[in-house]
RNA sequence: GUGGGCGUAGCUCAGCUGGUAGAGCGCCGCGUUGUGGUCGCGGAUGUCGCGGGUUCAAGUCCCGUCGUUCACCCCA
């Protein structure tokens, strides 16, 4: 076979950027953990009916074909799934009857979206998804929680640019609007549509659609693009600034009082690399989100979009007799790790996960330096023996090429007892010092690859 | 799906009006046969994406195709 060529918009990493990705992974669930949420994971395919229950998405979701098939559609009536939202729903149905309302859980999973990719947005990828799911009824509160595990575990990678969660809630959208008088489903949702390219687009151009194939009088055009204009980062600035806009409605207060919730639960998060800021021009194309809406943004990287989204669904899931609404953020794992891998220097300090390499002098010493390696892995220390017994410079030259920062010289397999003793070197310094293969241990920042930035492009 | 850019060594790229395929980095060897990095000397790179055409002659020009990339569209 010829050398293959890449696939697009199906990445690959290479071990050292793999690290960096894996200890992100392990930061997810390990947070997610820590504020109980239970890992779950769900199959790749749903049934076709399943994933188009959304709407007409049909083209860019991925069937699944067996070669041979024959029935009448050509297909199996299956394909893979394109988020975790959506086989979440379906699984809670599923298994409604053997699990605990609220029920919380994270899943961390490959997704596929059959689009055109660019930078950040790929054709597969990973997902990190939480939600927190009731029967019947979830308190408002949840919607706050989620924000604040995820932005806990963002917060964690301190490799990562710092970053900002935008929140927004459709009830304060939809109960503005009204009170501007803009009602019905369509008019609302069209007006809501425009708005949410602000970040996009100049305020003139959303400005030019609303009043003219909208139809929106330029009065009321002002007065959405003012409500979109606001942004605050404390309750009460928030509430002012709302307040001060002079619309009343019902369901604009009760959007107001949860969003002045979800943000004043997030406050003590906020620091230097995190903010939180109630952006109210947050609107989410979506039309199943019913409240709390998130977004978030990296700094530095504004052009990738949202890196980290959700919200607040009344109707995650229904059997027809039972409802249940759910909130939940999913962040895109390969959208922000991959262009910053590719973008920056960042990678592992190695590319392997040894910390050590034990030398091998001759092939009939390898049995004694398997069992050094066993000595050290005893007690945790990643160790490897060198593959071919050349001559030492080499050897130290194969960990130098890896990253490996210590080279072990086993002590001569006495047959008449040891006379001389084991040595380890730290080939970074050079100082090499005599070691027991059953006491010795590199220190904590050797023993795992470390996450480093270098230069920026 | 639409439009533009780009495909030459492991990587980044140069290659003029068509005339014997190059550089840097990396890699391998030796100096130094059990202690790397620096330095010196030496060495190997290749279906010039693929197919066809024009020509005495094509990496170079033309057509097609595949891949890749950027933008648009879309975005769960």
């Amino acid at each position: 076979m010829s050398k293959p060529t890449p696939l697009s918009g199906f990445p690959e990493l290479l071990p050292a950027q793999r690290a960096v990705e894996q200890q992100v992974l392990d930061t997810l669930r390990h947070v997610f953990e820590l504020h109980g949420f239970a890992g779950v994971e769900t199959r790749a395919v749903e049934p076709l009916d399943v994933l188009l229950r959304k709407g007409d998405t049909a083209k860019e979701v991925y069937l699944l074909r067996r070669l041979h098939e024959t029935s009448a559609d050509g297909h199996a009536g299956l394909g893979l799934h394109f988020d975790l939202t959506v086989p979440f729903a379906r699984y809670v149905l599923e298994h409604a009857g053997h699990l605990e309302f609220p029920f919380r859980r994270y899943q961390v999973q490959k997704v596929w979206r059959g689009e055109r990719p660019q930078e950040g947005r790929f054709r597969e990828f990973t997902q990190a998804d939480i939600d927190i799911v009731g029967r019947g009824e979830l308190g408002t509160h949840h919607d706050a929680e989620v924000a604040r595990v995820m932005v806990d575990a963002l917060r964690r990678l301190d490799f990562l640019p710092g970053f900002t969660l935008q929140v927004n809630n459709r009830k304060v959208i939809a109960g503005y609007y009204a009170g501007l008088g803009i009602t019905g489903g369509e008019l609302v949702d069209e007006v809501m549509r425009q708005v949410d390219k602000l970040d996009k687009l100049p305020v003139e151009s959303v400005r030019g659609e609303l009043v003219g194939p909208v139809g929106l009088d330029d009065a009321t055009a002002e007065r959405v693009l003012a409500l979109a204009a606001v942004r605050a980062t404390d309750a009460a600035a928030l509430e002012a600034d709302v307040r001060a806009l002079g619309v009343t409605d019902p369901l604009l207060e009760e959007g107001l009082a949860e969003l002045v919730g979800v943000l004043g639960a997030c406050a003590g998060l906020v620091d230097d690399r995190v903010s939180v800021v109630a952006d109210l021009s947050v609107a989410r194309g979506l039309d199943y989100y019913t409240g709390t809406v998130f977004e978030t943004r990296l700094r530095g990287w504004e052009s990738l979009g949202s890196i980290c989204s959700g919200g607040r669904y009344d109707a995650l899931a229904t059997d027809g007799r039972t409802t249940y609404p759910g909130v939940g953020i999913s962040f895109g794992v390969s959208r922000v790790v991959v262009p910053l891998l590719a973008r920056t220097g960042l990678a592992a300090d190695r590319a392997v996960p040894s910390a050590v390499l034990v030398a091998l002098p001759d092939e009939a010493s390898r049995a004694h330096a398997d069992a050094v390696a066993d000595r050290l892995r005893a007690r945790d220390v990643p160790c490897e023996v060198a593959a071919t017994p050349q001559r030492f410079g080499k050897q130290i030259r194969y960990a130098e090429r890896r990253g490996i920062p210590y080279v072990w010289f086993p002590a001569p397999a006495g047959t008449d007892g040891e006379t001389t003793e084991h040595e380890v070197k730290d080939i970074r310094s050079g100082e090499q010092v005599t070691a027991d293969p059953d006491t010795w241990t590199p220190p904590t920042e050797d023993l795992r690859p470390r996450v480093q930035a270098k230069e920026q492009q």
